[in-house]
DNA sequence: AAGAGTACCAACCGCTCTTTC
DNA sequence: TGAAAGAGCGGTTGGTACTCT
């Protein structure tokens, strides 16, 4: 399932993950958090590019991170996004709490993609029946039950935006109380892509605060017992300066 | 039972964008 | 203002698991 592990020209390994790997990123990151991704591996005792150890963080080890199967409700999110926003991925991500865009992307690649092609083709062939004066209602229903609801896909208004409607089928199901997201009939789809913002339920902002705190020490660690306290720098931020990481990378235990 | 083909997913690579100096 | 460094993104690959014949 994962790439054989092995060091490359610099000394940096590559490859899968050892569960120890896993432990000290994790370790390093939830108490330190990931001031410098290039710097970060060096003081957390790790044999990996900054780069590497971004990715395995963001797409596996990072709290809230959802694994396993995908919902109907995700499923259609993504469809719809795709037909909105093309391969934007991380745009995607932004509105799927929990999926990352590495995430996102396979699924569409190995579920969705073909889907989406049918249902165009469906459609496609709608249109020239159509078209010829020549709809066939029954035919359709009969293609409709073929397809699923899951499958189909609203039309574009003439911005080119989808007006979203509850689905027709399964509505219990979209507004389950287990649900992990909202119908898609509340959702607001008007994506600023300006900025950014995102008017998902639950919000970019939200989800993404943990990135952008101030870099703050675990309050159940007792700095003070290792080294000298950080400098407070203002409400709740404190300059821990350049000398302070080398600290750290002593304090982390080696393996 | 075994080989071939396909699905899945973690991870890598290279490019672009942003920030800093 | 431009160069360098760092971060992020999207495409692609590698390897295992699963399914089919």
């Amino acid at each position: 399932m994962v790439r054989a592990a092995r060091v490359d020209e610099n000394g940096m390994k590559k490859g899968a993950w050892t569960p120890e790997e896993d432990e000290k990123l994790r370790a390093y990151i939830q108490r330190y958090g990931h001031w410098n991704w290039r710097q970060l591996p060096k003081f957390a005792g790790l044999s990996r590019c900054g780069k590497s150890c971004r990715l395995r963080w963001m797409n596996y080890l990072r709290p809230n991170v959802k694994r396993g199967a995908y919902t109907k409700e995700e499923e259609e999110i993504i469809i719809e996004l795709h037909q909105q926003l093309g391969n934007k991925w991380s745009i995607m991500a932004g509105k799927l709490p929990g999926r990352t865009d590495n995430d996102i992307k396979d699924h569409w690649h190995t579920n969705l993609k073909k889907r989406a092609r049918r249902n165009q083709s469906a459609k496609t062939k709608e249109e020239t029946i159509n078209a010829a004066g020549q709809a066939q209602p029954a035919r359709k229903r009969e293609q409709e039950a073929e397809e699923g609801a899951a499958d189909r896909l609203p039309e574009p208004n003439s911005e080119g935006f989808f007006a979203l409607s509850p689905p027709e089928a399964s509505s219990s199901e979209i507004t389950s109380p287990s649900s992990d997201y909202p119908p898609l009939s509340e959702l607001n789809w008007a994506l600023d892509l300006e900025d950014g913002i995102s008017s998902f339920g639950i919000s970019a902002q939200d989800n993404d605060s943990f990135w952008t705190q101030p870099f703050l020490p675990d309050t159940s660690y007792n700095v003070n017992s290792v080294f000298s306290p950080p400098f407070f720098a203002g409400e709740g931020i404190y300059d821990y300066g350049m000398d302070f990481f080398p600290q750290l990378a002593e304090e982390i235990p080696q393996q």
